[in-house]
Formats: structure tokens, C-alpha cells, sequence
DNA sequence: GCGTAAAGTCTACGGCGTAGACATGTTTCT
DNA sequence: AGAAACATGTCTACGCCGTAGACTTTACGC
């Protein structure tokens, strides 16, 4: 992917001045922050192509189309997570990746959309290599831990399916910027008919503050002793 | 909303011949069998228009935007789904709406991603009623059950996380048909390095038989049981 | 320097959402 | 019945979108 060529003139410095050479890394990492900055919408090939101070044509270099545009940034946004396959506690890790994800979440928020739709138009196993990744290195994780591989998919379908619920309920709530939080939230609430919705309004100082990571936590405890069951059954019963 | 006046001439069969007037009902019914037969990228307002042998401008009556109209059938399928908060089996019912909602989704897979995306813009107040009813009447379920609100806030959030991580999880994997599903999956497997995704493809016998209902099953015994011990706690040691 | 391949550009097409003015149909009041 | 008020549907037009195809410019190996 990089060019190694060092002797002949060539500016190593990736983002610095006018006119480098694109490369899909510059193309996806400014679609990217587009996306962050001013959400998903703002990410049109023309627009990427105007940040770029090229010709939106251009683009079609490093991506076949918008659709696969939208594929590499999920894919970078995915790089950013650290997984550990080889952690000797392996619910640490699950906890620690969870965790981590969450944040990346909130990091990129507008790119969760994309994270949880893209694969549900593309076949397992035509997503983008850094899609799977994580599917294989917790897989690697668990087999390690002494799961049978299919128990393992299992106990990663729980798991990640919990995962990303958790992320798409908290980032629902989150919408408005914490300042003015409660005042909008309630706001939004008390347009609800006290009739129908009498608990939800009732909710309303509780839904304001959310600690996301401590009821995340608290989920990922209540499945993963849920889910470890089988492993110690199989530890206490066979001896390989 | 509905004029109540009776005795003059009115055709009351809605959906019968050529050219009835338009209805918010006829419109969001037709946008969906749309969407659910060609998927969300043929919902346009122009088509939309075509199908209903009706000019496109003629929807802004029924729907401020194209956002609207999606809002709307979001809550359309919705509002298939019957719970009932006065079940005295709180943890019975919990288990029967996560089906009832898996068969929903499975039924308009290409709903789902409005169901998950749609609310991420729009803060919780300011949903479609019909998107919050769901909510209400799960923490009725569960207030009813003996859950102090705020638990009963996090019950909800733990349970419907995992559930909608659950449905994204499956329509993930069930993207082909299930005919040729084992074929090509398959042979979207065998794309991937051997190198890197070694357990990914070792499991693609497992992966294409996907037992959806058995895997949330257990899911949810996990997480009910482990939801469930607040309860306990709270009536052993009160007798409010 | 020259040929070749890669990178970037230009033009153009059809489709999109929707604002605003307008026409048509229906209901209500007298 | 007639008129006034209103709801419903239509027309035209604008600026944006993705992207096909032909082209020009640049960079690199020899």
C-alpha cells in the first residue's frame, strides 16, 4: 500500500502543504472527518472532492463508488480498536473491548449508523477485510479460552449483538449536547401526552443523566456469567 | 384527525377502486410494501408518486418530508407489534415481544435499518408516538412487576439493546437466501486469506445453519435472570 | 527523451427532494 | 342554489446528487 521510494525527491510529509499526490488513506481519513464534523449527509463525492481541492471524478481513484466510500471509513473508524487475541483472561478482555468500542462510538458517532447498516447489505463474507477482524481475533480469543469453536460464534454473537444494542440505546439518548440536555430533553418529553405516556415523562431527571459506561458494564457482567457457564461445564466434565 | 359526520354520501371501502382520495394510511401502507419489495433506496418521493398513480407533490400533504415519510413507516411497523404491559408473567412477556420482534424484523428486513438509524437523529421527545409506545408499555410491564422506574429504565435499556443487537446480528448473517445460503456463503468465505481468518472460515459450516429463535432464546434467559435479581432483592427485604 | 501508465479533469445525463404558484375538487354557510 | 373557504392534487423549476466516458496532464522506467 505505501511506496517505499526514499533517495529521489518526494515529500514524506503526509498532510502538509497544497498539492500532494491523494492516496486512499488521505481520501478516507478527510471523508472521515467530514463525517464527523458535519455528519453523514455532508459526505457526497463532490463535497469530498471540494474539501480535497480536487475534482470530485478524482475520487473514483481510490473508491469504485459512494457505497464503497462509505465501507472504508467504517473500516478505518473499526482499525482504531486494539484487540488483544491472546489475553489470558478473556472476559477482561471482552469487558475492555467493549468498553473501548463504546468509546469509539461516542468518538464518531455519526459513523455508528454506518457501522451497524453496511453489513446488512453486503454478505459476511464480501465486507471489508477490517470488518472482520474483530469477528476473528474475539473468535481467536475465545477458542484460546477453551471454547468449541461453534460454542465460540455463540458466545460472540451474544456478546457483540449486546455490544452494539447497548451503543445504538445510549447514542439514541444522547443526541443534544449534555449542556442543555435536561432542558431540551424535558422539553421534548412534555410534549407527550401525560395520558399515554405517564412513566416515560415520569423519567424524565433519571433518562437526563445516563451513565452509559456503568449500565454497559453492568449488562456485559450479567451475560458474560451467563455465558461462561458452558465453559466450566466442559472444563469439570472432560480433561483435554 | 378522522371527520366523524356520517349521514351524507360517502364511500366508506378505503382502498377499493381507481381514484379514491389519498390518506396518510394509503400512502405509509404503499411506501412500505415498496420498501419491503424493493428496499429503502426505491422509496423516493417520485416513485412513491408513480405507485400511487399521483403527482409526487401530492405526498407533502401526508408527510412534511421524505425524513416524515420514513418516520412514518417506521412507526407503521411498528405498530405491528401487540405487548401487553398487563401480563402478570413479566419475564414471559419480555421473552414473547423479543420473538414477536424478531419476526417483525424478519418479515421487513429492510425496515430494520430505519428502526435502529431513524431515532439516532432525533431526540427521544420528538419521536413518532408510535415509536414510544413500545417503551411505555414495556416499563408499565415491569413497574407493574414490582421494578422501582428508574430500575425498571434500566431493565428496559438492557433488555431492548440486546434485542435489537440480536435482530442486527441475524439479518447480518441472512442476507442470501436460504437456498443457496450454504453455497455462497461459502464462497464469500473463501475470499478471505486463509492466513488471516483462519477460525472465521473453519466455522462456515456453522454459519450457515443460523438457529435465530434458539440463540435469542437463551440470550434473553441469560439476561432475564440476571435482570431479574434487583427484584428479589427489593421484596425479601421491604413489604411496601 | 520517450513511451507508457497512472492521476486528475471536463462535460454531460438522468434522477433526486422540494419550494412556490396554481388548478381542481369538496365542504360549509347562507 | 350560490358563494366563500378550504383541502387536495398538479405544474414548473432549481440546485443538488452519483457517475459514465472521453480527455489532458503528470510521473516514472528505460
Amino acid at each position: 500500500m505505501e511506496t517505499v521510494q526514499p533517495p529521489t525527491k518526494r515529500d514524506s510529509s503526509p498532510a502538509s502543504g497544497a498539492k500532494t499526490r491523494l492516496s486512499r488513506e488521505i481520501v478516507l481519513t478527510t471523508a472521515l472527518a467530514l463525517v464527523d464534523s458535519e455528519g453523514l449527509d455532508a459526505l457526497t463525492m463532490r463535497r469530498l472532492g471540494h474539501e480535497l481541492g480536487r475534482d470530485p471524478m478524482s475520487l473514483y481513484r481510490y473508491a469504485a463508488n459512494r457505497a464503497a466510500l462509505l465501507d472504508g471509513v467504517t473500516e478505518l473508524v473499526l482499525n482504531e480498536l486494539a484487540i488483544f487475541p491472546n489475553d489470558p483472561d478473556w472476559q477482561a478482555q471482552l469487558r475492555k473491548i467493549a468498553h473501548d468500542l463504546r468509546l469509539l462510538a461516542l468518538r464518531h458517532p455519526n459513523v455508528v449508523p454506518l457501522l451497524v447498516t453496511r453489513p446488512l447489505s453486503t454478505p459476511l463474507g464480501l465486507r471489508p477485510l477490517g470488518t472482520l477482524r474483530p469477528l476473528e481475533q474475539i473468535l481467536s480469543l475465545l477458542t484460546d479460552a477453551g471454547f468449541e469453536p461453534a460454542d465460540a460464534l455463540h458466545v460472540y454473537r451474544a456478546y457483540y449483538g449486546f455490544l452494539y444494542g447497548h451503543i445504538l440505546n445510549e447514542l439514541q439518548e444522547f443526541i443534544v449536547d449534555p449542556e442543555e440536555n435536561e432542558a431540551l430533553l424535558r422539553l421534548g418529553l412534555h410534549r407527550l401526552p401525560a395520558r399515554d405516556f405517564p412513566r416515560l415523562r415520569a423519567l424524565g431527571p433519571v433518562l437526563a443523566d445516563y451513565d452509559g459506561a456503568a449500565e454497559l458494564d453492568q449488562g456485559i457482567s450479567i451475560l458474560l456469567s451467563g455465558l461462561a457457564a458452558p465453559l466450566a461445564h466442559a472444563e469439570s466434565s472432560t480433561d483435554d
